[in-house]
DNA sequence: TCCCGATAATTTGACATCAAAACATCCCCT
DNA sequence: AGGGGATGTTTTGATGTCAAATTATCGGGA
């Protein structure tokens, strides 16, 4: 939204946050996405660290905690055990269920990986003092967690 | 980032604000998302917005209004010319560029959709007070902008 | 005038992304 | 035992997205 709309101060104000904030994230990725290796994407990324740090997962959690849609985590694994970072297993119990696990190669990336990205962001987020880090964390989560249903006034 | 990163307290705190601030985007994004008409796209209506606003544009101001690359832009202003909202014409004086603007029927679309959807973002930010927007806002405004590269420290 | 570098757009190939449809399985209930 | 609904995954089709290669055009300098 640029600065040539014409509202009510409120909306101003919340136009000109969602603005900022959105710009925000997308710099902030922008400049992670530089940091990673070539070949491999932020999903990619996301994905392999959720299993370095929770253990193996089961694609629809993997789904659930990267915010991304069922279909689309066919792919990202998919595209991942192609590389020989991960692989798939369908449960014995439930032969619906697909449990995604680090390969020894893929627990070897991720794990030297992830400290590089961590710095990189860590050098990002450096613009703030640490009390403003955790007062943009405070407003985020407000905004991320959005209006109860019930609450409609 | 999970919960179940070890690493000193300053990287906690900025990786902690960064899931917080692309969740915050995320989400909004998504609930915006399901405001728009079936069959516009985020990028198609934030093109036909900027449009609206500033007046024809030439495709690679558009591009870097939108933070998007060349090549997308030349796909998704071609999908808005297909579906009539906007012509593309090469200016005479210099042949290399493309002005891009909004058909009639594209100005009413944007210009009755505009409203609601700006109507909906004010509503996703009133969980924040009018002073947590403005903070919000300037504390994401210079994590956009980065650490300028000079300063090294 | 002609060549060459710069710039705008397009094309290409790979991946992401969603919604919806199709599959595969499971489990409850009759 | 069998039908039917629920659930996890996969597929499909359309769009978005980028980087890199290509094309078209322009402008300045030899």
């Amino acid at each position: 939204m640029g600065t040539h709309h014409q509202g009510s101060e409120t909306e101003i104000a919340a136009l000109d946050a969602y603005l900022k904030l959105m710009r925000a994230a997308e710099s902030v990725t922008a400049r992670a996405h530089v940091a990673l290796p070539p070949g491999l994407t932020l999903t990619q990324f996301a994905a392999l660290e959720a299993l370095l740090h929770c253990g193996p997962l089961f694609q629809s959690e993997l789904a659930t905690k990267l915010l991304k849609s069922g279909g689309n985590l066919t792919l990202v694994v998919a595209n991942l055990e192609r590389d020989g970072l991960v692989t798939r297993e369908r449960t014995a119990a439930d032969r619906r269920f697909v449990k995604v696990a680090l390969t020894p190669k893929g627990r070897r990336y991720i794990g030297t990986l992830f400290p590089k990205i961590a710095a990189s962001l860590t050098r990002e987020f450096s613009v703030l003092t640490p009390r403003e880090q955790t007062a943009l964390a405070r407003l985020c989560k407000r905004v991320g967690l959005g209006r109860p249903a019930y609450a409609t006034s």
